[in-house]
DNA sequence: CTGAAAGCGCTTACAG
DNA sequence: CTGAAAGCGCTTACAG
């Protein structure tokens, strides 16, 4: 086996060369202030002259350490979670940690696989937006590991780490927004029933239709799927209510996408026919015609405070431990054209 | 430290348990034949009930071998580098390995840094997309380190196992499509000068202009950044040239798309006023407004022949090693609305 | 300031 | 079919 043939020198190695014991070897890599400065240099000078590979997995056995850290992803078709991802990784890799990559593609039974993996491999720690059907044992199951985990974006409760949005506000807010357009009549699509994010997302289009009196429709809570078909779906079923609602909030963008891609098929313009709002803040929600109203809650910001949530707990010592952290980000709506319509900018603008 | 808590059962404590040397537990966990029936469920049941997980870690190290693949890839803001990622990281995980991920963001300084750590991580393999500007010395670089290397999209010379896709004969075709829709003034947008990739695709543009005898303004060659806000500055350039192209040719999707969005920023419609084609085939290019015509090479076919290749060279021996894989697709043309003027459409139609 | 010794959790010849 | 022994490449008390 190809993977066979690699052996190359040890710190024993260095120790040789350098004339030292390999313990003192070890202390110069570690850059030990123990060591002479004239002796380190010598060892470093043989390291370098012998091509020496700093054996990581060798020193975490010994060491009973770890520096990888997993992170569990559900769906990297959605870009906001590549930036999650992105920003993890950035941050943990400044820290010394690698980042052991694993996508669910929402399979509870992927995930299961993924997670035993995970623990093989001794991960020192573990973040985590759980796939869709995720059961509420599973946070405890893996604290139970000794592994401590963060949640992202999907909460399980409050005795494990969470970063996440607080999605009732936004939603409300995105509603609200609509509201002042003059909108009475709006539909939420993507509601996927039993969803703990879908539930707070629904919840903050309600209340906020409550508070100001206007009525809901049963059928304008549109349950489809996650995904630009889902908005396609939504849509259809917009056009076919009667009177219809002339605005909708989406689940998400990638469902908002889908909506204005259908609405244009139809000769129609978001914005003008139906005022669309969707929810992420894609890099592409910038890029879409018209552009994308949506809920803005900083995926960089998310995936940078769950490192830090990570990296805490794993300095910490059992004396000093922490309660767990729910973090939820405040998100800011972002207007665009999508739903704004001709008419409603220039009231904005006499405003 | 949280991390050094964990130390659950060994291989000796399932020994201990099951009334066995660990040697004989070592061989039960790796299915050895040679172990009795008996013994064998013996030691299974003490190491379910003791809660055992494997440490692939000290197997690794004792055994010489590795079970994890590094992952290097460029730009995960391109949606067509995530599918790759997916595809890659599935067929990995289907033949029993880890992936260790890491995003380069086209930093060389961060390529140096994530390869030195994969490096130390003691990775069986590595498949790379390289960052724009990496040297041609990089890849024997890294055989040299007994490191098998797959190259994806971005090929560096022969004495590499590289995936990739035609991009020469994929930019004729896309140019030719244009040329058969009547275009004779047609732009590139997206050249950057000295990158392997960007040379091949203009070239497949020249070529198929040249071969029609079509004449090429040197100022239609448009140097943009490969993204959005490249395709941006793409059009305002288009339009201000007399006579000005009517079709343009985009490296890429991202690139198509920012094109696609200043033309709706300027009141105009892709197909109409200008005809689009762009490149990857990215899953949102079938829900832009207007669809985006592009170029298909299968990023999901790539990455898994990407990882087959990867994983034939880890199973062979020194004596039956084959020579450098150089595999390039053959790309296809999906014609959506973006190039195809309701004029020409008609044209097609009555053809 | 440096070295000798033990050991992390496994695998792999080698005996029997 | 199973066990005893050596060892993968490191780190970490412990001596001196």
């Amino acid at each position: 086996m190809h993977s066979n043939m690699k052996s190359g020198p040890t710190i024993q190695d260095i120790a040789a060369a350098a004339g030292v014991s390999k313990s003192t070897v070890s202390l110069v890599l570690q850059e030990s202030p123990l060591i002479k400065a004239e002796t380190a240099e010598k060892v470093r000078e043989a390291a370098r002259a012998l091509g020496y590979v700093y054996n990581r997995g060798a020193a975490n056995l010994r060491g009973k350490r770890s520096t990888t850290i997993g992170m569990v992803i559900n769906d990297l078709t959605n870009p906001f979670f590549v930036e999650l991802l992105v920003a993890i990784e950035r941050v943990l890799a400044q820290a010394g940690y690698t980042t052991l990559m694993a996508h669910t593609a929402e399979s509870l039974e992927t995930q299961t696989r993924v997670l035993r993996s995970m623990r093989e491999q001794n991960v020192a720690g573990l973040i985590m937006s759980p796939a869709l059907g995720t059961t509420d044992e599973l946070p405890a199951e893996i604290q139970s590991w000794g592994i401590p985990l963060v949640l992202v974006m999907r909460p399980m409760g409050p005795d494990v780490d969470t970063i996440g949005v607080d999605n009732s506000y936004g939603f409300a807010l995105a509603t609200e927004h609509l509201v002042g357009q003059g909108h009475t009549r709006i539909a939420f699509a993507g509601n996927r029933k039993g969803y703990a994010v879908a539930n707070q997302r629904r919840q903050g289009y309600l209340s906020t239709m409550a508070k100001h009196s206007l009525p809901v429709n049963d059928d304008w809570i549109i349950d489809v799927p996650l995904t630009p078909e889902g908005g396609r779906d939504a849509v259809r079923a917009i056009f076919d209510m009667k009177p219809r609602p002339t605005a909708v909030v989406c689940y998400n963008d990638q469902v908002a996408i889908g909506v204005l891609h259908e609405l244009d098929r139809m000769g129609k313009r978001a914005g003008k026919a139906l005022a669309v709002v969707g929810c992420d803040n894609i890099i592409a929600a910038e890029h879409t015609n018209p552009p994308l109203t949506t809920l803005f809650a900083g995926a960089d910001k998310l995936g940078t405070i769950a490192s830090e949530t990570l990296l805490a707990r794993l300095s910490e010592t059992s004396e000093d431990e922490k309660p767990p952290v729910q973090y939820f980000a405040v998100p800011e709506l972002v207007v665009r054209e999508s739903s704004v319509g001709a008419k409603a900018s220039h009231v904005n603008a006499a405003a």
